[in-house]
DNA sequence: TAGCCGTGGTT
DNA sequence: TAACCAAGGCT
């Protein structure tokens, strides 16, 4: 009897897993749902590499979700900088309490979908990874695999339903979440987005995508649209050995962010105003959808609501990259 | 639905 | 090196 892509992929996986600081081994008990949760929205469109770090800060302080509901927000925000994404930070507060609350964490993808920060993704996978729940885990390492694997030739994002409907297709009853880790594995380290290793690969037999010519070429995307330069400032005010610091409103750009006062700048506008100060220097930070030439001033006297600053504890600020290389180009 | 929302590694 | 891209979610 032919093996089908499922118990091929399991099998691959069970010599190849990755060893991983929020996975367990395959056949081993399943982690605790804390833990996939917390690396499940710390590797939101993030790299494991990055995500490592974070994770291992994040449990060591805040054991549990209990810790974590207790903490205040500003504290986790602080420990997220430098991460992105902040909006998950603010999320991941939410969630933590609104859990807590509940006792712990729902173990249907359902209930789990209604949390705030968890997406179709999100909820699948940990329904899967930390409930041994049937559920069809879809991210963009699935997407790329499963679009090669049947030669799903439709441009994303116009082709998320036919990818979901084939994933489904090769989702097993049994080890879902063992499944949906080894396909993200598989996607991560041979089917990769450009030079995939399909020599090395398990499907590469089951592949329609190698069959019928170039699998790179999959999935297909649309054109990227070309990203604006900004421009804005922004002030170093500092005085005994403090720097003066806001915290950023609301749930835009960098919002609940500790920051150097600026001028307003946006993905849209160039900021506009404010004193005249001596210039220290320009910064460049590439956004997502835009990047932006930061010139750093420094000013003499306090702007809008915030706090002195120690200069020998400003790692512990939590500044967002922008700022932090704000503060590098000020302090050196 | 398409734009908004970070960052760092890779090629 | 500039472009691409990563275990997406929210509005």
């Amino acid at each position: 009897m032919a093996a089908t892509v499922s118990e091929i992929l399991l099998d691959w996986y069970d010599r190849h897993a990755r060893d991983l600081p929020w996975r367990a081994p395959p056949g081993t008990p399943a982690p605790e749902p804390y833990r996939v949760w917390l690396s499940e929205v710390m590797l939101q469109q993030t790299t494991v590499a990055a995500v490592k770090r974070y994770f291992r800060a994040f449990t060591e302080r805040w054991p549990t979700v209990e810790a974590l509901a207790a903490a205040p927000e500003e504290d986790v925000m602080a420990a997220w900088a430098g991460l992105g994404y902040y909006s998950r930070a603010r999320n991941l507060v939410k969630c933590a309490r609104a859990v807590a609350d509940m006792g712990a964490f729902p173990s249907s993808e359902k209930q789990l979908r209604e949390l705030p920060g968890l997406g179709d993704y999100t909820a699948a996978a940990i329904a899967a990874i930390a409930f041994d729940k049937r559920a069809v885990v879809v991210d963009a390492n699935v997407e790329r695999v499963v679009a090669r694997l049947f030669a799903i030739g439709e441009p994303l994002p116009g082709a998320r339903k036919a990818i979901r409907a084939k994933a489904d297709t090769i989702t097993p009853e049994a080890r879902a979440g063992d499944f949906a880790q080894a396909m993200m594995d598989l996607g991560s380290s041979i089917c990769t987005a450009r030079d995939p290793k399909c020599l090395l690969c398990p499907l590469a037999d089951e592949c329609e995508g190698r069959k019928t010519g170039d699998p790179a070429r999959l999935p297909v995307k649309a054109p990227k649209k070309a990203k604006p330069l900004r421009k804005g400032r922004a002030w170093w005010i500092e005085r005994d050995a403090a720097v003066w610091l806001v915290r950023r409103e609301g749930t835009g750009m960098l919002g609940g962010m500790r920051a150097l006062p600026d001028d307003g700048w946006t993905a849209r506008v160039d900021g506009e105003g404010g004193p005249d100060g001596e210039p220290l220097g320009l910064v460049r930070h590439g956004f997502t959808h835009f990047d932006l030439e930061l010139s750093v001033e420094r000013h003499d006297a306090p702007m809008g609501e915030g706090e002195w600053w120690p200069l020998d504890k400003l790692d512990e600020a939590g500044l967002p990259t922008l700022f932090a290389k704000a503060a590098r180009l000020a302090l050196a």
